[in-house]
DNA sequence: CAAAAATAGTTTGCACACAAATTATTAGTA
DNA sequence: TACTAATAATTTGTGTGCAAACTATTTTTG
């Protein structure tokens, strides 16, 4: 086979193309739902952040979501004049901005909740099978950036 | 328990989330590779069509990476004006573009295997869990696209 | 065969994701 | 205590990813 030397840039045996259709798939199943509620899926990812923990700084979020500070101030101040959240100074250090939750970004939570079912029924999967996936994807970003660790550094 | 109704919305327990991050891990480790070739990530997945089945359509191209045609027609662009392709109307029906490769998008192919090689590597998955994960991957997305077939429908 | 429907591709507008550079503040150090 | 280094966040610029609207061509159908 003279080809065997090009046999892993076929589509369909990418592992980081299945990663990337996944991805895109299920975005775009988010999407339309959290378009009733007026969240795109990248703000939907920074709420569940602070519905977890209110209050935290945009170096906090963007480490939680594995992002640049570059992505989330845009996406941060696109949820500000959603009016989800507001955005503070902190008086103790000056370069932080700290990050809290209005009414309205918490009143929306019970109705994302309820959204959410939707789509992991719409997975069709187990619930061994979900458990199984997603411990695998962690392992494979925690070698990746082990590897490689450009960002979220050894704090 | 008062808070079980918003378990699912927890970061870490989320699949997608975990997709979300796997990809844009993955893709980070491929974007400072490619880059020296003269690739963005999304231009390596067309050049890996074309060096498959050369010559075909845009909607094809579009169908077998599962996006949008306008997503793609600004791709291709780009990779006509970096010199690795060319855009030709179909002489037979007007409205279809076909896209043949240069000898410069040809000639590339060989670097990108030898690159493709590191990021594998990198992941640092034995070759069963890797391919157990690709085609757990496969199977997710024909599930959701079966149960909402926005797109990429039965032609 | 003419009008309507379908198809292929593009354009426009919006929201990421990130590299590189910038501003402002704080920490470290000679 | 000046002076440098480090840190937090933002700005600028490029390239996706997609919805909605549009152009151009082909097919369908009355």
């Amino acid at each position: 086979m003279t080809m065997s030397l090009f046999e892993n840039l076929k589509l369909k045996n990418q592992l980081c193309f299945a990663l990337y259709a996944a991805t895109n798939a299920i975005t775009r199943a988010y999407r339309s739902r959290l378009s009733h509620i007026g969240l795109t899926y990248s703000q939907y990812l920074v709420m569940m952040v602070l519905w977890e923990t209110d209050g935290i700084t945009v170096k906090n979020i963007a480490q939680q979501l594995q992002l640049d500070s570059p992505t989330i101030t845009p996406l941060l101040k696109r949820l500000e004049s959603a009016g989800f959240l507001n955005r503070q100074r902190n008086a103790n250090d000056e370069r932080v901005v700290n990050i809290f939750l209005t009414d309205a970004g918490r009143n929306i939570q019970a109705r994302v909740a309820e959204m959410q079912k939707g789509v992991a029924c719409q997975t069709g999967m187990q619930e061994t099978q979900f458990i199984e996936l997603r411990s695998t994807l962690h392992e494979l970003v925690d070698s990746i950036n082990q590897c490689q660790p450009d960002m979220q550094d050894v704090a």
